[in-house]
DNA sequence: CTTGACCTTCCAGTGACTGGAAGCCTCATA
DNA sequence: TATGAGGCTTCCAGTCACTGGAAGGTCAAG
């Protein structure tokens, strides 16, 4: 299979594929002429990169994710590891973005949103008023 | 003010603060021997900009914000209309992250962590079992 | 006069791609 | 056989918002 094909069939974008092999993720062999020669393997790979990507694993995770992958011998715990703390991250992530939208939501309700120029939001932005201490 | 001030004051790293200059969004002037000097309105602006930043403001809406903020003849509208964007992008990757979560989690609690192999979090990454049509 | 804190600029790296230029390779058609 | 289209290659630069580090100038205290 060459690029194009494998760009169809694992739902990735040639430059991705090849940014996959810089960083050693997949090794396709080359054909004569330079072309990438992908095997099934590259496939299910790249498959499983697509996936796990999807789901918010980073790059680095991906990398033991699919080594594990090829291990017949793993323990399911350290995948199950790996997985747990990308839950985490999602979690706190989840948790710090509620927590703007909270402040950013109570602002922009109490901003009435018409041609005058006062606005809460602004004020709040701007701080405090500055308690003249002379 | 010299920027190790400014730093303390506003609450951001100095390495930061000249980002924002060499980006445009503040001015500071010049000593004689180089250092930047802040003005109360520098200083302002950078306490504006740490704020805007924590609510998860890009830098381009920072420096809408920014000129809104000094625009006495501004109309609260336009500033409801950046902080709405924001919340609608906000809102959209809190319900994309929380789309994740689900399947994450779903994944994580069918996994028995141990020592054997199986786990149904690696079989869901590596897609379904291919349907040998031959 | 030296030490140490503070300041300067410039360059490189982060994560995970993405866009684009310049140039082969291959195949089908005129 | 020439040509053109499309696919492939590498390499360089840009994204976002910083962050780290090197090399070197400035200043006040001891």
């Amino acid at each position: 299979m060459n690029i194009g094909e494998v760009e169809r069939l694992a739902g990735l974008p040639a430059k991705t594929i090849r940014y996959y092999e810089e960083i050693g993720l997949i090794r396709p062999r080359r054909e004569a002429n330079g072309y990438r020669r992908f095997a099934e393997t590259d496939l299910h790979k790249l498959r499983f990169l697509q996936r796990a990507r999807g789901l918010g694993f980073s790059i680095d995770d991906c990398r033991a994710l699919l080594s594990l992958y090829s291990d017949e011998t793993r323990a399911s715990a350290d995948v199950k590891a790996i997985a747990s703390g990308h839950l985490e991250r999602i979690d706190a992530k989840i948790a710090e973005l509620q927590s703007l939208r909270r402040v950013l939501a109570a602002l922009i309700k109490d901003c009435h949103g018409d041609q005058r120029p006062d606005c809460p939001i602004l004020e709040d932005l701007a701080g405090p008023p500055e308690s003249d201490l002379s």
